[in-house]
DNA sequence: ATTGATATGAAAATCATTCCCATCTAGCTT
DNA sequence: AAGCTAGATGGGAATGATTTTCATATCAAT
């Protein structure tokens, strides 16, 4: 339980980990912290030059790249192709159950498939095992929505 | 190098599952049929215009774009965000190992993850719930390769 | 054979993402 | 503090997969 608020570290700080500190950086990573859930990099872009504070597209997706790289974003793909970044405070591993309708996320305890995923990777002879996991569908407010109608 | 594959329905059974039955279907579905692994629809219909039966591209990307949304196809996403289709014999459910460097892809048992996406979606209160796994890495020869060089 | 709903496919349009490259700048070094 | 340079920026062009358009062809029921 908790902190409902996890401390997250300053923008500067996680600029670090991805190379040279410099301001779009940080403007891009705070507006990725600023958000609740995924977003995607025009959506962040949008944002930002509609806030005033205007940084380059391209700048937009090598940062969301990198840092999600640096493993301090979780990303999923939409059915259009989209990229959708996530700030993840800590370097932990986690995956989400997310809203087709309204883009909610729901971290979910994912111990059983880490633990699969693993034993599938070392059994196989395969090397430099990834997983990707997604769970997707209505959220009760959105299913009572389409219901409705 | 003939290989023993459980060769099932024919492609004019398959076509009538999602429309109807005309020879550009017939001739895509066989292709997939024919093919160990994933294929991409690109790749799909080079390898048609190559044999000499030739096939819109549109009628590619219609083709198995419907032939998976009938359950027939699993699909998987690369990482540039090219969408890869197989041929799926059965109504089972199968999520697969692939190989990154060669197409390579072998199934895997995936009933832990079942089980557990099946308790997630219950609990949730979500409705309609899907899930996404994929497991990708070098498979034995491929990470030889690599690290030969 | 007639007919109307469907399917086809070449070309153009979309659209997220990446590449190019001339121009900055953060972070040293002197 | 001034100079230096590898690393960073960003506007626009390029890429590349997928979709849309729409005129034409084809299935399958009558
Ligand atoms: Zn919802
Ligand atoms: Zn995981
Ligand atoms: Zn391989
Ligand atoms: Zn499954």
């Amino acid at each position: 339980m908790a902190r409902n608020r996890p401390r997250t570290a300053a923008p500067s700080q996680e600029v670090a980990l991805i190379g040279r500190l410099t301001q779009q950086r940080a403007i891009v990573l705070e507006a990725l912290m600023a958000v609740e859930g995924f977003v995607g990099a025009q959506a962040l872009h949008n944002r930002l030059t509609g806030d005033g504070t205007p940084v380059g597209l391209t700048t937009v997706y090598r940062t969301l790249t990198a840092f999600a790289e640096a493993g301090r974003a979780d990303v999923v793909r939409e059915s259009n192709g989209e990229r959708l970044f996530r700030y993840r405070p800590g370097p932990d591993h986690r995956h989400y159950l997310i809203c087709t309708g309204c883009g909610l996320s729901l971290p979910v305890d994912s111990e059983p498939v880490e633990t699969w995923a693993e034993k599938i990777a070392r059994t196989s002879g395969f090397a430099n095992v990834r997983h990707t996991v997604e769970l997707a569908g209505l959220c009760p407010d959105c299913n009572q929505r389409a219901r409705g109608r």
